[in-house]
RNA sequence: GCCUGUGUAGCUCAGCGGUAGAGCACUUCCUUGGUAAGGAAGAGGUCCCGAGUUCAAGUCUCGGCACCGGCUCCA
């Protein structure tokens, strides 16, 4: 017998050999039928693998990450199961679970593809195996068997992972005529995969590198009830309707056109009234942190960008030189405003009391992405940074660098996001020879970055070889509608600028010395940010971003004078308004498709005008009656007020 | 840049070799002054661009462009 201990530390006795499904047997039969894996002293196991020794357990279900995990990687064996019953001599890849569902990558060989059309093909397939409840078998196997085995079957991706793993580790699993190397763990049979869905087809490179041979990567989900699948389809199609770049459409804020060129966005004027809300309230919080403004040009010389090692990293990757007729100089688009503020501050000798120097600039920089990188107003060619660069002493590194996260955390709270994840993007320190600038200031500068993220409290994930060439940075990294991660603000470290621009400070010693560098973007780009909002809230924005958010309506020409004064006291309390008294025969133009837009109409006419009143419609919700003016500007500003409150109670905390 | 897929009216889409379609939006008229409505009529399209096959091409084939979902990339 053997002593099995419980989360609860509670413990029973098992004979040896016992496996999990067997012990949750022992507690319940709902039990059992719910368990998917097992932790066993803090790894997941398989539910048919025996347990030998004193083990403390864990019973899985699909409410754990882990016992998911499980369900969707035998879920990917399913399926490459099924591919290799529809797809005579296909080979595979990897097949991993993932965050909402799971993928194998397979080469189907020069003669055969996979389409979208052979989707419901590859499904009847996958539930015909289920039906067969196949057994899903582990089995220990020697490295030169494991080899030999793939090897015969021409399973060349296989092989090559095989190889570089060490002997004595090597697992296989297999279900009916399918073998896979897996280090595991899965389900005991196929029949615990209920509701299947292949979702999309893509091309993957293998081992993710681009030299080397893309692979199908073939989408799919699976859940243990059908409603599952359905609920997950459902929130697949709302997701789809806070996508930004179907409201941003609908409620007319940007648009592209191919004249103008792909991922060069054009910002209407609904849109760009929300941008310049947002850069305002930006801008008052960062007078507040003793920012100045300035303003460079949208061009600027090679040699500036030599110098500063952008141009040989991402010159041939980027929009071309711009040539001048005459003079034969070559200017670039600006990538971005770093080098120019640089120049800012190498215009006039800097003392150590004249520092920290911090010079915001809403900047518009062009990168050439790939084609295939666009995505909507996330991914761009031409964007406006809400960029500022901090020049400042050694041992004021940290204090500015706490302070521009107060700025982040500020709007993150003004604007709700509350789910955002922080990321400090280090070298990747087994390719050193990709990033630029000393040994010692690099550490220096990581540093600086990890000491600041554990004064501030705040929980980072840090991530080898993200950073960016010149320095490690702090991302704040938010999801879109459906979950796909985007970096928002950033704050970066960088020792290397300020040495290759030449930039000095002369200190209490009368010597000169080099300042620090922080380069900041709270909102990453106006573009990404407004992209982001308008999927978090769905294209509701907060009242103190929309600049049009009430119409007044007389009923007759009569009442227009009351109208505009209607408008007049909802404007003294910020509430933008629109008064419809273009025509006496009002009726008419109320289809207006502009007002159609405004969530609120007040309708004003005899009665109200007696009675210092409004008659409140909104839009979709319909009459909600009579209304003193003060009430109905008390209503709209709860919105204002909690935004409020909760920017003032951050500020406290500070 | 690379792999799927898509491109028809302002928007959402149907049509898939034989005279360009629907709903919403738009214009005009009528109806209703408490109203984001109803009725009628009308306008609107190099069917993404370019070649090819065919008596005949939104429709089939090839090339390009844009967009979508991924991969790679992301200063």
């Amino acid at each position: 017998m053997i002593k099995i201990t419980f989360p609860d530390n509670s413990v029973r006795e098992y004979p040896e050999g016992v496996t999990s499904l067997e012990i949750a047997e022992s507690i319940s039969s709902r039990l059992a039928q719910e368990v998917l894996a097992a932790d066993v002293n803090g790894e997941t196991w398989d539910l048919c693998r025996p347990i030998n020794q004193a083990s403390s357990v864990k019973l899985l279900k699909w409410e754990d990450d882990e016992g998911k995990h499980t369900y969707w990687h035998s879920s990917a064996h399913l399926m490459a199961e099924a591919l290799q019953e529809l797809y005579p001599g296909v080979k595979f890849g990897i097949g991993p679970a993932i965050e909402n569902g799971f993928y194998y990558d397979v080469d189907p060989g020069e003669e055969q593809t996979i389409k979208e059309s052979d989707f419901p093909a590859i499904e009847a397939k996958m539930m015909e195996l289920i039906a067969r409840k196949e057994e899903i078998k582990r089995q220990n196997i020697v490295k030169n068997d494991a080899m030999k085995m793939f090897d015969e079957r021409g399973e060349v991706y296989k092989t090559e992972l095989i190889g570089e793993l060490e002997d004595g580790t090597i697992t296989t699993y297999t279900q009916g005529n399918f073998t896979d190397l897996c280090r595991g763990p899965h389900l005991p049979n196929t029949s615990y995969i209920k509701a299947v869905k292949i979702l999309s087809v893509a091309g993957a490179y293998w081992r993710g590198d681009e030299k080397r041979k893309q692979l199908v990567r073939l989408y799919g989900i699976t859940f243990p009830k059908k409603k599952m699948l359905d609920e997950y389809l459902t929130f697949l199609e709302e997701a789809k309707k806070r996508d930004h770049r179907k409201i941003g459409k609908e409620l007319e804020l940007f648009a592209f056109s191919q004249n103008v060129g792909a991922g060069l966005p054009l910002w209407l004027p609904r849109g760009t009234q929300l941008r310049l809300q947002l850069e305002d309230f930006l801008k008052r919080i960062q007078k507040k942190y003793g920012y100045q403004q300035v303003m460079t040009p949208h061009i600027g010389g090679k040699m500036l960008y030599v110098t500063s090692g952008h141009y040989e990293k991402y010159g041939k990757d980027s929009f071309q030189p711009i040539h001048t007729p005459q003079e034969g100089e070559e200017f670039l688009l600006k990538p971005m405003n770093c080098p120019h503020h640089c120049e800012i501050y190498k215009l006039i000798p800097r003392s150590y009391k004249d520092l920290p120097i911090r010079f915001a600039e809403f900047g518009t920089v062009y990168r050439y992405e790939q084609s295939g990188e666009l995505h909507g107003l996330t991914r761009v060619r031409g964007f406006t940074q809400d960029d500022a660069h901090l020049f400042c002493r050694p041992d004021q590194l940290k204090a500015e660098f706490l302070k521009v996260m107060d700025i982040i955390f500020i709007i993150f709270k003004a604007l709700d996001f509350e789910n955002f994840e922080a990321q400090i993007s280090l070298r990747d320190p087994d390719n050193k020879e990709k990033y630029i600038g000393s040994e010692e200031n690099w550490e220096k500068a990581e540093a600086a970055i990890i000491e600041a993220c554990r004064e501030a409290g705040l929980k980072a994930k840090i991530e080898l070889g993200e950073a960016a060439f010149y320095g490690p940075k702090l991302d704040f990294m938010v999801k879109d509608a459906i979950g796909r991660r985007w970096q928002l603000g950033t704050i970066q470290v960088d020792y290397g600028l300020p040495e290759r621009f030449g930039l000095e400070y002369t200190g209490e010693d009368n010597k000169k010395h080099r300042p620090v560098m922080i380069h900041r973007a709270p909102f990453g780009s106006m573009e990404r940010f407004v992209a982001v909002l308008i999927e978090h809230t769905g294209g509701k924005f907060p009242l103190w971003l929309t600049p049009d958010q009430v119409s007044v309506l007389p009923v007759s020409e009569k009442y227009n004078d009351y109208a505009w004064e209607v408008a007049r006291r909802l404007e003294e309390q910020d509430i933008r308004v629109i008064v419809d008294d273009r025509n006496e025969k009002v009726g008419r133009k109320i289809r207006d498709n502009e007002l159609k837009r405004i969530p609120y109409m007040l309708i004003v006419g005899e009665k109200e005008a007696e009675n210092n009143e409004v008659s409140v419609r909104k839009q979709g919700e319909g009459d909600k009656g009579f209304m003193k003016i003060a009430t109905f500007a008390a209503l709209l500003n709860d919105e204002v007020e909690e935004m409020m409150n909760r920017w003032q109670k951050n500020k406290e905390k500070q």
